[in-house]
RNA sequence: CGGGGCGUGGCGCAGCCUGGUAGCGCGCUUGCCUUGGGCGCAAGAGGUCCGCGGUUCGAAUCCGCGCGCCCCGACCA
């Protein structure tokens, strides 16, 4: 490709919109143009990118025995009321009507139009496994859209789906695809970690996030040295010990006027969160129910929903604290309640004298000792902070951003029998198909790639998902040698397969070695008048700023070697 | 959905408070010049000032109602 052809609309200054380095670089390097909030084009340079992400997927869940479908987005709400994710996804799935007032919706992942098939077209266990992807376009109306491409409302995503005949089945296709998520994270050259994830929405039991650690992410993941990783709304860890006052002294009221939060009780009473019990209402069908957590501990709603196995619940509202407690927010405690259920995070457990809302306004209780005082069930409900102590070893834990680039689950058989999808085993008994599903982002893993390998001038794209392999630079077109030796070289890249775009441009040298820096192609060749009296040319590495001095007859080759090929 | 910010040639911004000529830098076009890190000189083109309504002799500017975009939060595979 010759860029004096090509359109490559790069900016010299951020664009004011974006703040997060993938999303400026993309926008300045002339890959992306915004069409609406969470809606972009891809230009040229980010389409070529994407076509090699997707080959390189498309690469290897063939090789994991995948078949390649194609699954139209628009679907009718049928399909989706069956399933029950008509409402259980709401709002975040577009929804319309068409001409004939057929309701419809856009697709946010293709369970139900797989499912749909494997009912009506798989009869016998003989016909199993099977794996079905794609890789086709998810509408999500999401409610904050951001980042350029790492949170869209349209997509590309590779979704693919797992149909066996029992557990032991959608172990092995779990598996494969783990398998098959490591190479392909690892071919495009991205720095990620595995963790354990919670399900959501999808159902299912058991799940895997591929993530990629930058700063732009919007995942938390708690990691461990020994290898333990969790998303944070799943991860587990031991809060280091605290130190508690000795002795038995019952519960003692003191004055506390117009302390409310925690912060403001450690800061009025001198003593560190925790050694408080933060107590929060929450409300289940219509039935209120107390949560105690440590007072510098977080709840976590994921937690919470798997402990009561309903995702129906919310928090209270400060007139039905008031009715259940007799007191305002701030002034909340556990102590002398009846018949309400109280759930207590595990930090709890075993503690004593400590401090926490006395249910009466502007007064907070000291020497309260759970199991004591009161009596409630311990759950682990928190989310785990930096520097708990890790469950599998006892290291402390770190907890890092990343992006969620792809995500495994075991879905077991949520869908087949909401869906009746079922097949016959080996002794004639109808079983519903035992079902995994497994999702990547296309263009979570470009946007990944420039998070990870970015510096003031532009971007670096590992070479397996750049737009080019190289860029051909001349540095003054207007010199007849130059611009002959550039031709040459650039007809005997093509003759060897090399992606290469020839700048053949008739700018200054500063301004197409600037566009070559920012546009993250990982190699520039460059014909230069003084070297090229030398019989030289120099091959720049983008990512090290490093230069090579070749002879003209060598740099094909040399760049082939550098490729690994 | 709550909070904050922004909306003026393609891009980045000033002007708005205190109403009256729409301006700067970059980019773009043409000519000359220059050719290893976003050259220089000269001449040009390009704007419903987000929309609608109101106030006023007169609105980019003041008022009202919308819309859009970004950020934080809520939310979210």
């Amino acid at each position: 490709m010759r860029w004096s052809q090509a359109f490559i609309p790069t900016l010299r200054e951020d664009p004011a919109e974006a703040e997060v380095p993938s999303h400026r670089l993309l926008l300045r390097a002339g890959y992306i143009r915004q069409v609406a909030a969470g809606v972009y084009a891809h230009l040229f340079l980010a389409q070529r990118s994407l076509l090699k992400i997707m080959g390189i997927i498309r690469q290897e869940m063939d090789a994991i025995g995948a078949q390649e479908f194609y699954l139209p987005a628009l679907n009718p709400a049928e399909l989706w009321k069956e399933s029950g994710r008509y409402t259980a996804y709401g709002p975040a799935i577009f929804k319309f009507k068409d001409r004939n007032d057929h309701e419809m919706v856009l697709g946010v992942t293709h369970e139900e139009e797989m499912t749909n098939i494997a009912r009506g077209e798989l009869r016998s266990y003989k016909q199993l496994p099977q794996m079905w992807y794609q890789i086709q376009e998810k509408f999500r109306d999401e409610p904050r859209p951001k980042s350029g491409l790492l949170r869209l409302r349209q997509f590309w995503m590779k979704d693919s789906y797992s149909f066996d005949i029992d557990d032991a089945g959608l172990d092995a296709s779990y598996h494969k695809h783990y398998d098959a998520y490591r190479r392909i994270f690892d071919r495009c050259g991205i720095k990620y970690v595995i963790v354990e994830a919670y399900s959501g929405t999808m159902g299912g039991t058991h799940s895997h996030e591929f993530t990629a650690p930058t700063d732009a992410g919007e995942d938390l993941i708690a990691i461990c040295d020994c290898g333990y990783a969790a998303n944070l709304e799943k991860a587990e860890g031991n809060a280091p010990p605290v130190e508690d006052i000795a002795g038995d002294a019952a519960p003692e009221p003191f004055a506390t006027p117009g302390q409310k939060t925690i912060d403001d009780l450690v800061k009025f009473t001198g003593e560190n969160g925790n050694r408080m019990i933060k107590t929060l209402v929450y409300v289940v069908d219509a039935q209120a129910i107390l949560i105690l957590l440590r007072g510098d501990h977080t709840l976590s709603e994921t937690k919470l929903a798997s402990t009561l196995g309903t995702d129906a619940f919310r928090p209270s509202t400060p007139e039905e604290a008031l009715a259940l407690l007799g007191a305002h927010l701030g002034s909340l405690g556990p102590v002398g309640l009846k018949g309400v259920r109280i759930l207590a995070d595990k930090a709890l457990e075993g503690r004593r004298n400590m401090i926490t809302g006395a249910n009466q306004d502007g007064t907070h209780l000291r020497n309260v000792t759970p199991g004591r005082d009161f009596t409630p069930e311990y759950f682990d409900l928190r989310v785990v902070s930096a520097g708990d102590h890790c469950k599998k070893c006892g290291k402390p834990l770190r907890v890092s951003v990343s992006v969620e680039l792809g995500h495994i689950f075991k879905l077991g058989r949520r869908y087949s029998q909401a869906m009746h999808a079922s097949v016959l085993d080996e002794n004639g008994r109808e079983v519903p198909l035992v079902m995994g599903s497994y999702g990547i982002g296309v263009e979570r893993i470009l946007s990944a790639a420039v998070e990870q390998n970015h510096d003031r001038d532009g971007m670096f794209l590992p070479a397996a998902i750049a737009p080019f392999d190289v860029i051909l630079t001349a540095a003054n077109m207007d010199d007849a040698r130059l611009r002959e030796a550039a031709e040459k070289l650039y007809e005997e890249m093509r003759a060897k397969s090399l992606d290469v775009l020839f700048d053949d441009r008739a700018e200054r040298p500063g301004v197409k070695f600037k566009d070559a820096d920012l546009i993250g192609v990982p190699y520039r060749v460059t014909i230069g008048k003084r070297k090229f009296e030398q019989g030289l040319a120099e091959i720049f590495r983008r990512s090290t700023k490093q230069i090579q001095d070749v002879k003209l007859e060598s740099v094909v080759s040399s760049l082939l070697e550098m490729q690994g090929r």
